[in-house]
DNA sequence: CCCGCTATTGTGGGTTTCCACAATCGCGAG
DNA sequence: CTCGCGATTGTGGAAACCCACAATAGCGGG
């Protein structure tokens, strides 16, 4: 596993603990004293996880998880907190925060939902991966074919997508076959299968 | 709307209170004062919010609603609190529970709230139905026709499901065309959307 | 034993899908 | 103006799907 796992918090000796503890148990770790300097730096591309603190001087826990969330961040964020706040932990998880845990907390059951919150993330970056290939397929279609399509995946006839849209059997036909081409799929079943399976993740 | 909210709470002021808030808004309401009590007589028809207290004499909030988990439970819970308690807030939220209120609340957001809760239940209350008819269809097929149906939804032509297992094509036939007539579809198409619209909710 | 149901198979004919090969037209960019 | 691309259409032929009509065999229940 590479993913770092970012720590923002603007005590020093805590942050030194997390990066220690997770470093201990093998799993790379940053950290950061400001939610504005995680914020500025932004590393994303190799980022498993924050661990981010409620309170801090500055822009608050659930500040940067705003901020982070409005330019669609989707690594998973864990909340830490030394004060009992049920509002603040009841929306920050209803507002998609993977945990929300106070301290002082167990070494190890911050570690198993650390490695957890990293497997989500990965299993999500794959499909995430998947989505935006079957966009770029989807893209590649003309209007004309975009438009068959969305006829063909309601299980009409080739000679009923000919009638609803003015045009010759032949030509549907045409169009039929290069939105299976370009989608990469056999058939139209096929087609559903896969628009469907992306659809629900 | 006739869907009843369920107001489990030992302090008869508080049942009261909300029975009245809730009146008052045209929403039907009755209030329990224990755990137990509800749970013997478990209302389960007409049910469309259960609004219930964390700390009770008996029963906790809490042990209320694993029990009604474990039973299947699925109209929405939304859970009171008198006392900052994190770790119950996060459990809950994360087992299920639609929502975890701190009193003193807000009247008119608690009302928005249950409001929601009940027509999110009602939302659900209709693709449940849904997916029971599904379910229902389902059942009607023979296992052979079942085990066609498998295969066609992988896109398989007929020889190919004829080949796989080793039946001629013309009981494929036959199977497929019980299949999309038992499932009330026009085509593997529509089965497949169907299948998948009721698989993603 | 009879009946109903499922599974299986065949024949013949119609419909739909698929596509190689071919062609025209319109539009936009260079 | 030329070229490339998308939209459109036709012909002819093969493959796949669909099904009425017909039949047999096996199994379980009454």
């Amino acid at each position: 596993m590479t993913s770092t796992i970012h720590i923002i918090d603007d005590e020093e000796s805590i942050r030194d603990a997390l990066a220690f503890l997770f470093a201990s148990r093998g799993l790379p770790a940053q950290g950061w004293p400001s939610g504005e300097a995680f914020l500025e730096a932004l590393p994303g591309q190799d980022c498993g996880c924050v661990v981010l603190d409620v309170r801090m001087e500055g822009l608050s826990g659930p500040e940067v998880f705003d901020r982070l969330r409005a330019m669609g961040w989707k690594a998973p964020v864990i909340f830490l907190t030394g004060h009992a706040d049920v509002p603040v932990a009841v929306q920050t998880l209803k507002a998609g925060a993977f945990d929300f845990v106070e301290k002082p907390f167990n070494d190890n059951q911050l570690v198993d939902l650390v490695v957890k919150a990293i497997a989500m993330h990965e299993n999500q970056r794959v499909l995430i991966g998947h989505r935006q290939d079957l966009q770029r397929r989807i893209q590649t279609l003309s209007n004309r074919e975009a438009e068959v399509m969305r006829l063909m995946l309601q299980g009409n006839l080739n000679k009923q997508i000919a009638h609803a849209l003015g045009i010759a059997m032949r030509t549907v036909e045409v169009h039929r076959s290069r939105v299976l081409e370009k989608m990469g799929v056999r058939n139209t079943t096929e087609l559903v299968v896969l628009l469907a399976e992306l659809d629900a993740s």
